[in-house]
DNA sequence: CTCTTGTCTATATAAATGGTAGAGATAATC
DNA sequence: GATTATCTCTACCATTTATATAGACAAGAG
């Protein structure tokens, strides 16, 4: 599961991404339209500010508003960094590896092998959606393998 | 990620699917093996055993074996059954759907429409592999999108 | 009837999660 | 340069979840 601090981080980007161009935004505003607990998007916010994502503005007039095209945002690279890693097992992650408690020696674990092509496939479809891309709300659902 | 619960789960039903026809194995055995906390354990294999997807045999000679033969046990049957649910967020799952706390309108929401997206190709994957599959243990990785 | 093995309920402990408090820094405006 | 609007930062807290263990109990084989 994403924590619902990544879910608030991501719908936090969005809201900027729509106004890309627009001037800062301000938190509050963020906060109401996007329904996310006021102080704890200030917590976010500052996380994403260090982080290069986006950039903040002091004082009156002052928000937030993305550092980098929302084209050139994927969601994958929103997911690594709240989350440190995409894969769902640590030792399957590409970019933050690290060894299971209480596992078998990773070369000779099938977990492991699942979970790292696992990995690969959601990183490939994450990482081609980006904050410019319009995305289906109710993607078709063919429930092959049920049937 | 997957909790050690449910990795614990995976490993276990791998080593009664190994073993599989060659009648109970007893939970020392497994726990040794397969390197999981022996009580832990117990709690494990006797979800299993509710769930129906392992058989135990008390006294002398007991053990746990696999109610399902190896190759009708797919991955995304045991995650479902341990976690509840592929999707990374609860309102983009298809078994066990869950409105998200602090949400926008579910209808309106870009997270839920790219998760539902994801949770099916997810779903797609570990759906085809099933306990008797052999696994990649390395499998090739082409990094594309950082190219 | 005893030994071996699984079952069940209750806890214990630790870590992560979700969220808040409040003093401080900075920028624009009057 | 005072005032007001805004973000910043560190610390903290409460709750839940995850991980694991304890120990009495049930049942099957010989």
């Amino acid at each position: 599961m994403l924590s619902q601090k990544t879910r608030y981080t991501i719908r936090a980007l969005q809201h900027l991404a729509d106004t890309w161009r627009q001037g800062p935004v301000r938190l509050d505003l963020i906060a109401e339209t996007q329904n996310i607990p006021r102080k704890f998007l200030t917590v976010i916010l500052s996380e994403m500010v260090r982080a290069g994502l986006v950039i903040s503005h002091r004082g009156r007039d002052g928000g937030y508003e993305l550092a980098l095209a929302p084209v050139d945002i994927r969601y994958g690279d929103i997911i690594r960094l709240t989350r440190g890693s995409l894969a769902l097992v640590p030792c399957a992650s590409r970019n933050a590896h690290e060894h299971c408690n209480n596992c078998l020696p990773e070369a000779e674990c099938r977990l492991r092998g699942l979970m790292l092509t696992l990995r690969d496939e959601m990183a490939a479809m994450l990482d081609r959606v980006t904050l410019a891309d319009p995305i289906a709300l109710e993607p078709p659902f063919s429930d092959d393998h049920e049937a």
